[in-house]
DNA sequence: AAGTATTTTAATCATTTGATTAAAAAGATA
DNA sequence: TATCTTTTTAATCAAATGATTAAAATACTT
């Protein structure tokens, strides 16, 4: 019989072993250019195996889509709301934090915004609280340090598209950056890891320009 | 009979159709998750013409990702060889005209990006030589702009880096930006139209910070 | 207008792909 | 061991999809 809604055993090996391999080639390739059969051999398992315990394509990319958006969101959001820690102090751990999981895992960006270009509706929903970011300990610290004069009023989304976007950006157009700059892949990390200070730097700096 | 290698006519009307169809298309969904179908209908035209004019979903696919680097790349080259223009100049320019071409085209950067990522080897030499960009006027400006002391020395790609970053970032990622932030169409518009200005101002400051 | 070439259409193919099924294999239970 | 349950496999299905074909419609040439 087939396994019922409530898993039976959290770890069940093959069930594990397709989910690794889907996230695995989910990530790299995106939904739509992902075969399940593509999965089934990245897992070493029968094709029909991965309908067994996981029903359909679109069951399983959905688990590994909420997985994914979960482990990018839940660690950010806690940094977030951390009241011990000032303005300044929380540029560094994220800008450190994000650099160092896109290091391992630099095809998560590519995917989740493809996927979300391609389903805005659902996924966005999956952010839930939508104004959860815009709430956050950090952003009601980015407008205090606005109203006592000490950096210039615009935006905070502004400033969180440039954070973003240079910490970002390098990952996903990497082949790119490699290709123009003719760098290996050693090297393009060695920027990568200088960003981790750099990055902080500057966006304090913009932060001063009126 | 099929049309020959040599185009026949420049504008036929049809042709262009399709083309224009498949540009919007492929730009919105991308290679994998496009339908010949889709593109057919787009067009208002049997499907089978399709394959009369353009042989392949393949060929149409690489005539269209040709013109689509072609006009991103052509327009910013001339600009980065410009003997005439400062450094500041050029960075004013190109971040404006960007942000011009992505307000009116703001699915190429995820299409390029996404395509890229699925055929590297493919599309960068497309690119052809590599180092055109590093060895651009833009790129010499800036190594001058070090030796005399009036930016901090850094690897020009974390330039490069941050310039696209900001500039191409919030297009990429405009459903979940525009969803956190909780704007409308015409406010995020307005917050781009902001940044040509902005932009450039704090591409300077950055460069200052040693 | 007649004849020829080009364009368009409807029907159909062949392959790919997500999914199912029935049976075999492995594991658990008594 | 015998019986029952769970897991795995091979074979197959049905729908989707890229592509082709033969005929019809249109345009062009003389």
């Amino acid at each position: 019989m087939k396994p019922t809604k409530t898993k039976p055993a959290a770890d069940h090996s093959t069930e594990e072993k397709i989910k690794n391999a889907a996230r695995s080639v989910f990530h790299k390739k995106g939904y739509a250019a992902t075969r399940t059969r593509d999965i089934a051999e990245e897992a070493g398992i029968n094709l029909a195996l991965l309908n067994y315990y996981f029903r359909s394509k679109e069951k399983l990319f959905d688990i590994i889509m909420t997985e994914t958006m979960q482990g990018f969101l839940t660690s950010i959001m806690e940094i977030l709301n951390d009241e011990k820690t000032t303005f300044e102090k929380k540029i560094e751990i994220i800008v450190g934090n994000y650099i160092d999981l896109l290091i391992e895992q630099p095809d998560i960006p590519l995917f989740v915004l493809s996927e979300l270009r391609a389903n805005p509706e659902t996924l966005v929903s999956r952010i839930s609280n939508k104004k959860v970011l815009m709430k956050s300990v950090f952003i009601m610290q980015f407008q205090q340090q606005i109203k006592a004069g000490k950096i210039a009023p615009i935006h905070p989304l502004h400033f969180i598209m440039n954070m973003l976007g240079m910490v970002v950006f390098p990952f996903v157009g990497s082949p790119m950056l490699k290709s123009i700059g003719d760098l290996k892949q050693k090297e393009f990390d060695e920027l990568m890891q200088q960003r981790k200070k750099l990055i902080p730097k500057w966006v304090n700096a913009m932060l001063k320009i009126k």
